[in-house]
DNA sequence: CGAAGGCTTGATAGACCTCAAACACAGTGG
DNA sequence: CCACTGTGTTTGAGGTCTATCAAGCCTTCG
């Protein structure tokens, strides 16, 4: 189930999100490539870390789809993201001890598991590499300021539209995109806990998007058909993404 | 209306506000009170950075109540956050150069213009307050998270108590609070547009609390009646602020 | 004292929820 | 190869929380 390795094709995947966000040097590179890591497969609906733990490394996603999230009394959920391979979702815990809230597997899921005590020393060698791992956090936390436009002043409609944008940006910038559409590896259930809406209704606006002509959904295949009008349903500005430039080509 | 000094007892409210959250050695507090800054005084109601600006300096809030909001298109807004006195707001724009959102005053606010190169060279000289400085903005996004299970899974009355009692740990933590209760600098509007609802329903929604003993609120002057029920009622768990425990003596 | 902003109240409407059941589809096993 | 099962999707029928609209009221302040 878990192997030690170091091999490159793993840390690549962090390279290429990473230089969707900043620039690296050549060292920079060197460094990140060097990162020791554990690989680690997970089926679908497992936890990878859960709240109140105090994790001693950081996962990386190579493969599979990831949500943040968060249990309350009555049962229900909320979902505060979804991490794409590439991303290091718990990358905070580095400096916040204590997980405040759980990460979990959506599909299949294969995590490069990377000691703390090698990212610190890492960022001690190349003090340069803060800036990358720090705007990484940053532009989660916008993420999650754009999210809550969305719960709190958007209606359903708008919000699937939104989530719909964000994900076919993510996606694409990372190269997981094949041509105007991406694996959406949600289901409904899990649309409407991270937008705050119930399933039934996730399933009666995605009609309503079909029936619109804006999108396209058989199966886990999302096909984006009027880009332009899913933005605007949506008020989808990139902006809060913080890409560099040639990976939001439009 | 604008001031250029080194006068310790503004850099004072930043020492207060990031020991409620980290250790800090002698020769931080030193750097971090060798700090050059500008204070500005700004009315109520006036903008500090706006959305598409790209600050060249971070503002540490001195005296007054901040929010950090966004305006959507057909003219609601969402504010997804508060700041009080030592809290650095903007601290991101170090790594993000454009801003995705603004920051406006709700009360007149006097704040500490912080040049990011002086933030920069600080932290190149005190590698350590990296620390400090990343896992404040780590925690913003943790309050932006579990803003967003309100949003998004709580019902008016939890998410009022809630925020109630998010506010009152806060300010107890900078010692601002007078007792057992804290001046509430927001409108039922602002509150409204915090917490996605409409200032109809926030008023009423209060007058629940007040009718069931758990608040008072005149004028400003918000006194939590029934700590116990409130933080039930919110379902608040202060795990997420991420505070010393020294500052979450209850 | 008048104006302005904020608070409060009433009435109506709508977006979304819950409950409940049927349907579709993929994987399992005999 | 075909029932069987489980998960996910879809549909229908109520019900409720919260929004919107529209006034009236109160407090502060010039």
């Amino acid at each position: 189930m878990s192997e030690s390795l170091n091999s490159r094709p793993e840390q690549e995947r962090l390279l290429r999100k990473l230089e969707s966000i900043v620039d690296l040097s050549a060292e920079e590179r060197q460094g990140l490539l060097a990162l020791p890591i554990t690989v680690k497969s997970l089926d679908a609906d497992r936890d990878i870390v859960r709240e109140r733990d105090r994790p001693a490394e950081c996962a990386l996603v190579l493969e599979g789809f990831v949500c943040r999230y968060k249990l309350i009394a009555d049962g229900k959920r909320q979902i505060t993201g979804f991490y794409l391979p590439g991303d290091i979702p718990d990358l905070q815990s580095l400096y916040v001890e204590v997980m405040d809230h759980s990460l979990g597997t959506l599909t299949a899921t294969r995590v490069a598991l990377i000691p703390h005590d090698s990212v610190r020393s890492l960022l001690r060698r190349h003090p340069s590499l803060v800036e990358a791992f720090w705007r990484d956090t940053l532009i989660d936390a916008a993420m999650f300021r754009e999210w809550m436009i969305g719960l709190g002043r958007r209606d359903a409609y708008a919000r699937i539209a939104h989530l719909f944008c964000e994900l076919f940006v993510r996606h694409r910038a990372v190269r997981l995109t094949n041509g105007d559409g991406f694996d959406l590896h949600a289901t409904q259930a899990e649309l409407g806990d991270a937008l705050g809406l119930s399933t039934v209704h996730v399933n009666r606006v995605l009609q309503d998007l079909r029936k619109d002509g804006l999108i396209a959904l058989r199966g886990k295949r999302l096909t984006i058909l009027e880009w332009d009008e899913l933005k605007r349903a949506g008020e989808f500005d990139p902006l809060y993404l913080h890409l560099k430039s040639a990976d939001l080509a439009e």
